[in-house]
Parts: C-alpha cells; structure tokens; sequence
RNA sequence: GCUGCUAUAGUGUAGGGGCCAAUCAUGUCGGCCUUUCACGCCGACGACUGGGGUUCGAAUCCCCAUAGCAGCACCA
C-alpha cells in the first residue's frame, strides 16, 4: 500500500496528493455561475490612471476565475472616457500588471478608439426618447432632482434634443455648459437613479490617445460596451450597485438584455492608502519614493517584496465573492506566498546590525557546510569558512551563557563591558542542547558582504542594515529566506553590498 | 436627508429550516520533528450583532433595531 502510494508520487504527484487528501484541498469551489454552461464572456475594465492595486486584483482574478472555469473570452477593457483621470504611463503599466498577474486575456479593448460608436448610441437614445440635453446648471439640476422636479430640458422635442446634440458635438458648447441625461423616473425613490448624465465636455487636458472634447460617462459607455461586445456575467465591487441600476435603463431602451451581475463588498487594508489618487499624492509629496514602494498596495510593490501573483490569487479566491465589506489581511496573503516561497527559496545568512567578535580558542579554519535548503539536500550546501572572528548580532548574545553558531560549534558568552567575548566551547550539538544554548547564525568576518533589508512596515519603511552571505549575491530577482529573519526578495547586489526587500517572515 | 448592500471565531470563509453545542484556512498557544524562531506533524483556543416573530424545530425565513459600507458627480 505504502509503496503503492510512493509509486504514485513519483508518477503523478498530483494524484498521489489527492489521493492522501493533502494539498489541493483547498481552492474551494466559488458559486456556479448562472446560464453559464455554454461559456461565458466577462471583462476587466480599469482605469488607466495608475498601475493595478490589490483591490483591482480582486476583481481582475474572479473574472478570471470563472473565464477559466467555463470557458470563453476574458476581455481587458481600458476605461479611459476621462482624460482627467488617465495617465498616459498607465497604459503601459496597466498592461505588465495584467501580464504579472497571468490574466487569461484574449482580447484588449480601448474605449477612447469607440467614440464614435458612443456618440451613434447617443444618437439613437435621443431619437427614440430615452435622452435629453440638459443645459442647466449642475447644482441647479441637483436640487431639482432631489425635489423631484424636472429640469426645463426635460421637455425638449426629440428633434430640439437632436440639433443640440450636433451642436454639442460641434464644439458649440463649452465645458460644464452642457450634458446630455438618461431619462429615467424623477419620482424614483432612489435619488441616485433619476436622471443621470451620459455625456459632459471635458475641454482639457486633451486626450492622450484621442482629439476630442465630448465624452460618455462611465454608465453609458460601460452599457453600450457591455452590449456591443456580448458581455455575459459582470463581477465588480457593491459601489456599482447603483451603475448597474442605472444602466439598465440604458440597456431596456434599446431592448438589449442585460448581462448577470454580481456585486462583491468593500476591501480594506488595514495601514494602507489603496486609492490611486491617494498613492499618487503620496509619491508627488515624496512619503514614497515610486508605484513600487514596497509600503504601497500596488502589484508592482508587493511583487518587488517576492510576493508571488499565485499567492494573491490563492488569497482573492479564498475571499470569494461575498458582498459583505472585509478587510483583506496580510497574514492570509504571505500564508499564501509562503506555501509557493517556501519550497524553493534558498536559505542564507543575514547578521543584522552585526558585531565581529573573534572567538578564543577555537581551532582554525573551521568548515561549516549548511544546506541551501533543510528539506532538500541534493540542493546543496553553502560553504562558510571560520577562521577566528565571526560577525553576529549582539542581540543575540544578550542573556545567554552559551550559543550554538549554526552549522559550527559552541561558544560561551561573557562580557566585557558592553563588548561580548565569545569562547569555543566544543562541537558537540548535543552540549548546546543540554545548555538550551540558542541555534544563531553568523558570518566569517572575512567573507560577509554588506545587506541592506527594507521593511515594508508603514508608515515609515524600516531599514535594517547588516551582513549576508556572499552567495546571495547569485540571487539577484529571486526570494530567499533568511534564517530566523524572513523571507525577503534579493533587489540588486552590486560594490556596496545587497540591497533586499523583506516580503514576511 | 433619501436609497441600497451587508452582518458567523483576531482575519478570511463554509453552511440558506432539523445531520451545527457550527466547516476550512489563517492566527495564537502547547507539544513533536529540526544544527533557522522556517517547513512538516499532533493538540488546544476562538464565532452565529441585539430583540421580536413564524415553526414541533431558526445561524439559516420574516420584521424591527443597531453597526459597517456604498450611491445620490457633467469620476470610474
């Protein structure tokens, strides 16, 4: 049976794990998805204003879930109708984050190349009643709504709505003098669903893909869009309860059906600005030094830290769809990480804040092998090399009369003032024990390399400089673990050392 | 103010009338293993917001309250 069961795992690892019940059995099922046996079609649709966050994650990989698991096109749809909010960089980071994140993609959409489609819908809403142009004023219009009055547009003839709308599209009109509005149900006990806007001008900035001074907003646009291009299930946050609302007037106006809906609560995380603006803000006043600042929430920071895209999809899939509001946990995301981290990342030294200390009479050279990974030998060993004086950390030592200096031998502790004094005290790993002498690591004075290790703590990132191995240095863009430190992610190593970033212990 | 969504352990989740003195993960604590305070293994801890109602029976259905969140933009 035994051996059946070994056969196996080297056959088909898999299996072998399903068959013990280990691993795999988690990623639970999320809900079935209504009428979607025979495929489906979903989108992701971000604004291009900044690079992708966590919260976009969110959304971005349920889509992407359900796309793999029923089978269809997953379309990546840049929302880019405000050219107030669009950054011409994002174009570009939205699409690496979109790539890190192994989003199924099959096809890109641009909305700012479909303006013309847009203004043709707008048309055709005003010829068949469903939209008026307003020239009101906006905070006028606003106390009439919520006296559920009309506005005197509202009773323009079809063909008044028509020449107004050439005109607008003329350039007759400038910024905030006109819009265009869905007509809708003044009396509706919802005030947001009474007659919202589909068009504004916006005269600057100017476009950077497009020469334009009329744009839909997001309800008309995302409708007509989510039409034209067979759109099936739409999956984002509750704060679009309300857009889903008004789009369907859009939608019964021009007698589409509607795609199915569903609306997942509000995340938070904790210490965290996750809101673009926010972030941008930051950078702009200099509290982070880019997108990539390992204290931001952005894809590109937390992969900087050695944060897999595996694991933040593992920790989304886990949060589900549920539409109550929770705070994302970073304890959940670096379980995650570490279950993908942890098997392959090699181990090393780092002394932090390290004192040398030479060790008297101990005999030299001495040879330590340690293994690049305890649970996998044939990996190998890194050889370090004692030869009188090694680096710790003084913290180490404190209230402590023996230590064991891993991989090495024994050393008794004693003080000299504030100075340690370190004395060989035999080999034996069994004495250490007896002593409940503490396992640390250390570094030969002679063969340690400066490390810089960045703590991703807010609100100030922490830096804890010391000494590593020198073949971290051969792990440049990978993640490994410091032994009793952490896992950090190795950013660069050059003449004056390493630089790390820590992604959690 | 108006409208809507939600409410299970520290965090995230399962459960949608009896199988629930409530699942799983994470976390914390204890133990084992171990030349890392990692991984792995074993065990423990820890929750149905409150009040009414329906019912033989409610975490599950209804109502109210409370709380959180969201919308009421010529943002997405």
């Amino acid at each position: 049976m035994d051996e059946r069961q070994a056969r196996l795992e080297t056959l088909a690892p898999h299996l072998a794990e399903e068959l013990t019940g280990k691993k795999e059995k988690r990623q639970r099922e999320l809900p079935a998805l209504e009428s979607a046996e025979e495929g489906v079609v979903m989108r992701f649709a971000p604004n291009p204003s900044g690079p992708l966050h966590l919260g976009h994650a969110r959304a971005a990989v349920l889509n992407d879930y359900y796309v793999r698991r029923y089978g269809g096109r997953y379309l990546l749809r840049i929302e880019d109708t405000d050219p107030r909010r669009v950054d011409p960089d994002a174009y570009q980071m939205v699409q690496e984050d979109v790539e890190w994140l192994g989003l199924g993609i099959t096809d890109i959409i641009y909305q700012s190349d479909r303006l013309e489609i847009y203004y043709e819908h707008g048309r055709r809403l005003i010829g068949i009643g469903g939209a008026y142009i307003c020239t009101c004023d906006a905070g006028y219009f606003r106390d009439l709504k919520l006296a559920r009055k009309s506005c005197p547009c509202r009773g323009n003839t079809v063909e008044e709505n028509l020449d107004l709308w050439e005109r607008m599209l003329g350039g007759e009109f400038s910024e905030g003098a006109i819009t265009m509005r869905v007509k809708t149900e003044l009396e509706h006990p919802d005030p947001a669903l009474r007659d919202f806007s589909a068009f504004r001008i916006v005269s600057s900035p100017i476009h950077p893909r497009i020469d334009a001074a009329v744009y839909p907003l997001m309800n008309f646009s995302v409708a007509v869009d989510d039409h034209l291009l067979g759109i099936t299930h739409v999956i984002r946050g509750k704060d679009h309860i309300a857009n889903t609302r008004r789009q369907k007037y859009i939608f019964d106006y021009f007698g589409w059906k509607m795609p199915a809906y569903l609306h997942y609560g509000r995340m938070s995380i904790s210490g965290l600005v996750l809101s673009t603006s926010g972030m941008r803000e930051g950078i702009g006043e200099g509290r982070f030094s880019g997108w990539d600042d390992i204290r931001l929430g952005t894809l590109r920071a937390i992969a900087r830290r050695g944060i897999r895209a595996e694991a933040v999809r593992m920790a989304v899939l886990d949060i589900g769809i549920g539409a109550t509001d929770i705070s994302f946990s970073w304890e959940n995301l670096y379980a995650r990480n570490k279950e993908i981290i942890d098997p392959v990342a090699n181990r090393y030294s780092f002394v932090p804040d390290p004192v040398a200390v030479a060790v008297g009479d101990a005999p030299v050279p001495v040879v330590a092998e340690a293994a690049l990974h305890p649970n996998d030998p044939a990996r190998g060993t890194r050889r370090l090399v004692f030869e009188g004086t090694v680096l710790v950390s003084g913290h180490d030592l404190e209230g402590h009369g023996m230590v064991r200096l891993k991989d090495l031998f024994n050393a008794s502790v004693a003080w000299d003032g504030s100075d340690p004094v370190l004395t060989y005290a035999g080999e034996s790993l069994a004495d250490a024990r007896k002593a409940k002498a503490p396992i640390i690591q250390w570094l030969p004075a002679g063969a340690a390399i400066p490390c810089i290790l960045h703590m991703p703590e807010s609100p100030e990132a922490m830096i804890v400089t010391g000494c590593c191995e020198p073949g971290v240095a051969g792990e440049v863009g990978t993640v490994v673990q410091f032994e009793r430190i952490g896992f950090a992610r190795i950013e660069s190593a050059g003449a004056d050392g390493v630089v790390a970033y820590f992604a959690h212990r």
